[in-house]
DNA sequence: ACGACAGACTT
DNA sequence: AAGTACATGAAG
């Protein structure tokens, strides 16, 4: 690290220079306080800074990150995007349908800043206020309703997040110039409502490159039987949304990947719509097609290089082929974060993956479907090449107060099983409020119950959450991949996409 | 902190 | 002739 050039300092702080971003740290001695190169408040007299190469330094010298720039974070971390962060995560509630049934005010409080705020930062980034950015986003979603699917128009209404068609109709055509029928006429699809249950078919698009062959794999291994199906070119599942509380929706979607076309054509079956745009973003999530991966692996491959540089050297004297393995060849491109649908289920899984196998595991959450899933009527489908029995996942409820005899396993873990069940009916107040899986089931709240460690927690954000930066350090197959390096990896250079690097190793041992 | 006003929403 | 599906104005 070149020793500080103060003047260059001064220039690059002063101008807010991003490029300059993270190479030092500004602290001020009157406010006791360090920032970043490009923080957004009035710059301090220039008497009054030091200058520090890391943010570890300036906290060890007395100093207290800023709030605004947050210093203290790694780089690219969510915290560090700072004020893109709070953005970013009002455009994903938003998204969810934050706005639909809830007022800005009480997604600003869920955001932690004002609702004042928030209404800025769409202004000056989008252009628009945040109601009318969720409108338009409703309308886009119906609109790809409209094109691809029959449902009424009524149904699609309901499906955007509007609780009126009059509504509907007027904002569509104030939107997208056209009324809603107007779309609907020029589309042919092959959508049909038999009744029970409403059926559809939509095209999810990724950003290629996709590595269908390291999802399918990893999800096959894990498939549940009646819960989850899969094929050499599908994945398919039962669900239900919100999960357990009443007045929720359940189906099941199978997703077929379409490699040339850089999209999966998804058959969805509900029992109703209102959920549908919640229910598509998860199954998005679960698919992890909105990883930017080639932005993925370039950050991986800055951040694991220096690692790579030391083992080549190495290599000429290594004769055995699996000890030469090197940073670059760990990488494969389109590796995405196959997802649980939801974090409770994650939770159950991870608690049933202790301390024995993975075929193990596979078996006892089986049985627990088998035993405590409620089944999905698919007789009323006659189209459907899967008419096999389909079953949920079991709900809290079930499990809560269960003596759980149906199967071999130490008392104390049947007990976990139930902490958790409870923990989660406890919280169905909480829940009922805000309806969002995401954002609301923290697995870091588990921290206190019994029988639930670190990399019960970690599996869970990893696989429930599809949090991004997540080291399994702790996994047994990541040990071993670990071991076919010849010096250790730095791993926590791999943030904010350790969950990622993760996925990259445990596919090593294919 | 407050009121006027625009726009969101339902019937 | 009655019913269905969608669009739109008026009022609050």
């Amino acid at each position: 690290m070149l020793p500080l050039d103060f003047e260059v300092c001064r220039k690059a702080r002063l101008s807010r220079d991003p490029r300059f971003d993270g190479t030092f740290f500004t602290a001020v001695k009157t406010t006791g306080i360090f920032c970043r190169s490009i923080c957004p408040a009035t710059p301090p007299k220039e008497i009054n800074v030091t200058y520090f190469t890391t943010a570890t330094e300036a906290a060890s010298a007395g100093y207290r990150p800023c709030l605004r720039c947050r210093p203290d974070s790694a780089p690219g971390s969510p915290a560090w995007k700072g004020v893109n962060t709070t953005l970013e995560r009002a455009i994903a509630l938003i998204n969810d349908g934050a706005l639909q049934q809830h007022s800005l005010t009480e997604l600003s409080e869920r955001l932690g800043v004002s609702e004042r705020y928030v209404r800025k930062l769409f202004n000056t980034h989008l252009g628009t206020s945040p109601k009318t950015y969720a409108l338009y986003q409703q309308c886009l979603f119906a609109k790809q309703l409209l094109h691809q699917t029959q449902l009424p128009i009524t149904e699609i209404a309901l499906a955007s997040g509007f609780n009126s068609v009059r509504r509907f109709n007027d904002c569509f055509k104030k939107q997208m110039q056209l009324t809603p029928s107007a779309i609907r006429r020029s589309a042919k699809n092959m959508s049909v409502n038999n009744g029970a249950l409403h059926t559809l078919q939509l095209q999810l698009h990724y950003r290629p490159p996709y590595h269908w062959q390291h999802m399918q794999r990893f999800l096959r291994a894990r498939a549940i039987p009646q819960l989850e199906w899969c094929t050499d070119n599908s994945y398919g599942r039962t669900f239900e949304w919100p999960s357990s509380y009443d007045s929720g929706s359940y189906g099941y979607f199978t997703a077929y990947h379409v490699a040339d076309k850089h999209c999966f054509t998804v058959d969805i079956s509900v029992n109703e719509v209102t959920h549908l745009k919640s229910i598509v973003n998860n199954i998005r999530r679960i698919l992890d097609l909105d990883a930017d991966t080639r932005r993925i692996e370039n950050d991986l491959r800055a951040a694991l290089f220096t690692e790579e540089k030391n083992i080549k050297k190495n290599t000429n004297k290594n004769t055995n082929e699996r000890n030469i393995t090197t940073a670059i060849t760990l990488l494969e491109a389109g590796l995405r974060l196959p997802g649980i649908w939801s974090v409770y289920e994650a939770g159950i899984r991870a608690i049933l993956g202790q301390q024995v196998s993975v075929t193990a595991a596979h078996r006892l959450v089986g049985t627990l479907v088998e035993v405590l899933g409620s089944g999905i009527d698919t007789e009323v489908d006659p189209g459907d090449e899967n008419t096999s029995i389909k079953r949920l996942f079991p709900t809290p409820a079930s499990l809560a107060n269960n003596e759980i005899d149906f199967f071999k396993m130490p008392a104390s873990r049947k007990q976990t099983l139930r902490n958790l069940s409870q923990h989660y009916l406890s919280q169905e107040g909480l829940t009922q409020r805000c309806v969002n899986l995401l954002q609301n089931d923290q697995p870091d709240d588990w921290q206190s119950l019994k029988g639930i460690g670190p990399w019960t927690i970690n599996y869970a954000k990893l696989r429930g959450q599809s949090n991004p930066d997540i080291f399994l350090g702790g996994d047994l197959g990541i040990k071993k991949a670990l071991e076919l390096f010849d010096k250790p990896l730095a791993t926590d250079n791999a943030s904010p996409w350790r969950s990622y690097l993760t996925m990259h190793l445990w596919n090593m041992l294919y």
